[in-house]
DNA sequence: CGAGTGTATATTGTATCCAATATGGGAGTC
DNA sequence: GACTCCCATATTGGATACAATATACACTCG
C-alpha cells in the first residue's frame, strides 16, 4: 500500500514561511517602498528569535526587494522610473522568447488555465485579485517553456516591479487593455502561432513600460 | 577639504568575506561539484562561528552556486549538459542587447581596457588566468551599457557556467578560438558597429555552447 | 542471512547573550 | 542662536548554547 507523503513543514523552515509573507507583502504593495524592516518586529510578529528572521531578510535582499547596509538595516526596496524602465526592457528580451518557447509545448490544460485567469480577470469581481491574476496568467502560460532557469530570473524580475503593475491596473484603463492583450496572447498560443504570441508578449511589455511615467509620482 | 573614503571593512562583513572567497573557489573549479560544505569546517578555517558562514552559504544557494536541503547541508551546485545549454542560451539572448546598447557609450579607456584583455589573454602566459581574462574581457565592454539590473542577472549567470567555460578554454583549440572572436568583437566596438559587436557576441555564445557536449564526461 | 528497527552521532536550525556601530539629543562653547 | 562634541539608546553583527533532524551502524527477529 502506497501512502501518501505529505510534505508539510519538512521542507518549510521558520525563515523559509517569514521570507514568503514579507516577499507577499512588498510585491502586493502592502509594505512601501522606504519602509523599515526592524529584526526585532518581525520575530516577535512571528513568535521567533532573530535568526531566522535575519535569514529571511537576506534572501529578501538577494531578490532585490529590500535593501540593507550594515548596522543601519533593511528598507523596502523602491525603484527609480529609469530601474523600472530597465526591468521592463529586460522582461521585453526575455518573455517573447520564452512563450515562443512555450507555445508548441502548451498541452490543452495550460491554455484552458490561462484563460480561465483570463476571464477572472475580465470579470474584475475584485481588484484586489487583479495583480494575482495577472500574475499568474502569464506564468501559467510561460511553465510550458521548459526552461527553469529563464523562468527563475523572470520570477525575479516580475516579483520586483509587481507593485508598479498593480498599481498600473487599477488606472482609467489599464485593467481592460491588459485584459484585451491577455485575450489576444492567449488566443495566438492556441493557434500555435508562436511568434506571434512572442510578438503580442514584447508589445504588451512595452506598453506597461511606456504607462510608468503616467503614474511615477 | 573632500576626504576619500575607503570602505574597506565599512560595507564587508564576514559573511561577505566568506561568500566572496567560496563563490571564487567554485568558479575557477577549485571546489567539484558534489562537494559538501560543512558549516562547522567552513567556520573553523575563516575563524568565526556558523552565523556568518550561515549568511554566506545563503547567499550562495541565491545565487545558484549550491544548493542545500534542511538538515542535510549544501553541496556545490552542478548543471545538467542541458541546464548548462540553457545558460548558454540565456546569455546568447542577453549579452547582445547589452553590448549592443554599450557600444555608442565605450570610451577610449575602456576600449582599451579590453583590448589590454584581449593581450594578456592571447599571450597566454599564464592558462590559470585564462579565466579571469576572458571574464574581465566581457564585463569590462558590457560595463558601459548602463544597465545595472542586466549586468547584476548577467553576472549570476556567468558565474554560473564560469567553471565549465574555464575548462573550455584548455581544449586544444579552445583559446585560440575564444582569442580571434574577442579581437573581432573588440574590433567591431572600436568601428561603433554596435550591431556586428551583437552579432559577433551571439555567434561567440553559441559556439561556445555547441562545443559543450565535447567536454561533456 | 536479510529486512526492519532502534539508537548514537553528526549536522543543521533556532534561541539567547554579548559586541560593534549608528542615531538622536543634550551640554557646553562661541 | 548655531555649532560641536559627547554620550545614552536602539539596532544590527556575531558567538555560544541548545533543539530538531538526518544518517549510519549495530541489533533483533523472521
Amino acid at each position: 500500500m502506497k501512502i501518501q507523503s505529505y510534505d508539510i513543514s519538512r521542507t518549510a523552515s521558520a525563515a523559509t514561511l517569514i521570507f514568503d509573507a514579507i516577499r507577499e507583502a512588498i510585491i502586493k504593495g502592502e509594505l512601501a517602498q522606504g519602509e523599515p524592516l526592524r529584526q526585532e518586529d518581525i520575530a516577535r510578529a512571528f513568535n521567533v528569535s532573530r535568526i531566522p528572521v535575519r535569514e529571511a531578510l537576506l534572501r529578501l535582499e538577494q531578490h532585490g526587494l529590500i535593501t540593507s547596509a550594515r548596522y543601519k538595516g533593511a528598507v523596502v526596496a523602491g525603484l527609480s522610473l529609469d530601474e523600472a524602465r530597465e526591468i521592463f526592457d529586460f522582461r521585453a528580451l526575455l518573455e517573447p522568447e520564452v512563450i515562443r518557447r512555450a507555445v508548441p509545448r502548451m498541452s490543452s490544460q495550460v491554455l484552458d488555465a490561462a484563460s480561465q485567469c483570463c476571464e477572472a480577470f475580465g470579470r474584475g469581481d475584485d481588484p484586489m485579485l487583479w495583480g494575482d491574476l495577472n500574475r499568474r496568467f502569464h506564468t501559467t502560460l510561460y511553465a510550458a517553456s521548459d526552461l527553469p532557469y529563464h523562468l527563475e530570473v523572470l520570477n525575479k524580475a516580475m516579483d520586483r516591479i509587481d507593485p508598479y503593475l498593480r498599481a498600473q491596473l487599477l488606472l482609467s484603463d489599464g485593467m481592460q487593455r491588459a485584459n484585451r492583450e491577455h485575450h489576444m496572447i492567449v488566443d495566438a498560443c492556441r493557434c500555435g502561432q508562436a511568434d506571434m504570441a512572442a510578438d503580442l508578449t514584447r508589445q504588451h511589455i512595452l506598453g506597461a513600460k511606456e504607462s510608468l511615467s503616467r503614474y511615477w509620482q
